[in-house]
DNA sequence: ACCCCACCTGAGAGGACCCTGAGACCGCTG
DNA sequence: CAGCGGTCTCAGGGTCCTCTCAGGTGGGGT
C-alpha cells in the first residue's frame, strides 16, 4: 500500500518519503521538516498512537493524517485526542485522502496542543481533567469553561464581559456571576492563581 | 437533531446558538463572533456549500465543521475544497464530533496586538503589563490609557485637549484632570519620563 | 525685577468596582 | 422524600480609583 500511495501522491505533485516502522517514522518526522505526515496506526516497532503523541509532547505540530483499518468511533476520537489532525479508515478513497491532505497542508502550522497549559495549570478539554502543579482538581462545567477561556487567552487579560459571553452566552444577565465563579475557581485552584486586574478583567497569574 | 446537539454541547460547556436555514445561519456566522460553526449541508433556503463558500469569499475564517447525511466521497472532497475545515457524515458519533470541534476551536490562538515601546517604557495592551527599564509598574485604568496615548504618539507632543478627548471622551470637564494624571504617571514611572512642553502638551522624554 | 498664567500637587469626598456569605432553586440519586 | 451538588441572585462591606478643589511653584515676557 505504501508503494501505491507513493505513486499516487507523486503523480499529484507531492514529494514522498516512506518509513516502514514506527521508530524510523518518528525520527523522520522529528528531523525531516515535512509539510505533513501520513501515519498508519498499525506499525511494527511502535504504534501510530505513540508516534503522534510523542511528537506532540515534543511540541512538534507537523500536520498528521492518521490512516487505519480500525473504524471504531473511539479509535477516531482517540487518535484526534492524541493530537492527530485528521483520520481516515481503510478502505478509503484516494480522492478523499488528497482533499484531506491538501486541507492539512493549507493550514497554518500554528501550535495546537491537545491540552491547554499555563503556569502550572493543565487543562485537557477531551478528558475534562484539570491539574494544578500535578495535583488533580475537580471542576464543575461552568468553572471548567471559565478556566478554559482564561487559559486560552493567557497571558492576556480577559474582560468579564468576554467571559460572560463565552461561558453564559447572549442571554447573560450581569457580570456578578463571573465574579462568583472566579471566586469558586480561586477556592479550588488556589487563591493566587487567578489575578484580578481592576477595571479590566482577570488573568492567570504569571 | 439540532435540539439534541444543543443539549449535548451545552452539557459539555459550549454556548450554542441555532439557526434553522441557510441565510440566517450565514448572517449569524458573519456577525455572531463565534468560535466555530457546525454546518448541515441540507438546509432550507441555501445549501451549506454556499454558506461556507460565501464566508470564505468574504475572508471570514471562522472554523467550519460540516455535517451531512451525504456520504459520497466527492461530497467530502467538495466541502473541504469549498473551505470547510472538517467533515462528519451522519450517522456520526457524538464523541467524534466533540473531538473534531475541540480540535477546530483550539486551532488558531487569538492574534495579540503587539506591545508599544519607546525609550525604555514598554506597554502591552493585551496583558496590560507596563515595564520601565525592565521593572514592572502597576497602573490604574486611566493612567494606562494616558500612557498608551503618549507612547503611541511618541516622539511627538500630545496636547492636553487631545489626551482629554482620547481618554475621557466628549463629556470631559476641564484639562486639570490631565495634569493630575500626568502627575500620577510621573510618580510611578519616574519624574523625568514624561516631559512638559509648556503651552503645547506632553511627550515621552527622549 | 515683577507679574501673569500655565502648570503642579496634596488632601479628601464619593463612588465604582470587587469579593463573599447566605440562601433559593433545580435536577439527580439513594 | 431527603440529601447533595451545581447554578445563580442578592446585599453588605471593603478597597482603591477617580476626580475636584485650592493653594503653591516657576517660566518667561515686559
Amino acid at each position: 500500500m505504501a508503494a501505491a500511495l507513493t505513486r499516487g501522491l507523486t503523480a499529484e505533485g507531492f514529494v514522498v518519503d516512506v518509513c516502514r516502522d514506527g521508530p524510523s517514522g518518528l525520527e523522520a518526522a522529528r528531523f525531516g521538516g515535512y509539510d505533513a505526515v501520513l501515519l498508519d496506526l498499525m506499525l511494527p516497532g511502535m504504534s501510530g498512537y505513540t508516534v503522534v503523541r510523542t511528537l506532540r509532547e515534543e511540541a512538534n505540530w507537523v500536520p498528521v493524517l492518521v490512516l487505519s483499518a480500525k473504524d471504531g468511533e473511539y479509535d477516531q476520537a482517540d487518535a484526534l485526542d492524541y493530537g492527530a489532525d485528521d483520520y481516515l479508515t481503510k478502505p478509503f478513497s484516494f480522492v478523499v485522502l488528497l482533499a484531506k491532505l491538501r486541507a492539512l497542508v493549507r493550514r497554518d502550522p500554528v501550535p495546537r496542543p491537545t491540552a491547554v497549559q499555563a503556569h502550572g495549570i493543565r487543562l485537557d478539554p477531551a478528558t475534562r481533567e484539570v491539574t494544578v502543579d500535578g495535583a488533580h482538581v475537580e471542576l464543575a462545567v461552568r468553572e471548567f469553561a471559565v478556566l478554559e477561556r482564561l487559559l486560552a487567552a493567557s497571558p492576556a487579560v480577559v474582560s468579564k464581559e468576554e467571559l460572560l459571553d463565552a461561558v453564559w452566552g447572549d442571554a447573560a444577565e450581569g457580570v456578578n456571576i463571573v465574579e462568583v465563579y472566579v471566586g469558586y475557581l480561586r477556592r479550588k485552584l488556589g487563591r493566587e492563581r487567578v489575578e484580578t486586574v481592576r477595571g479590566v478583567g482577570y488573568r492567570i497569574a504569571p
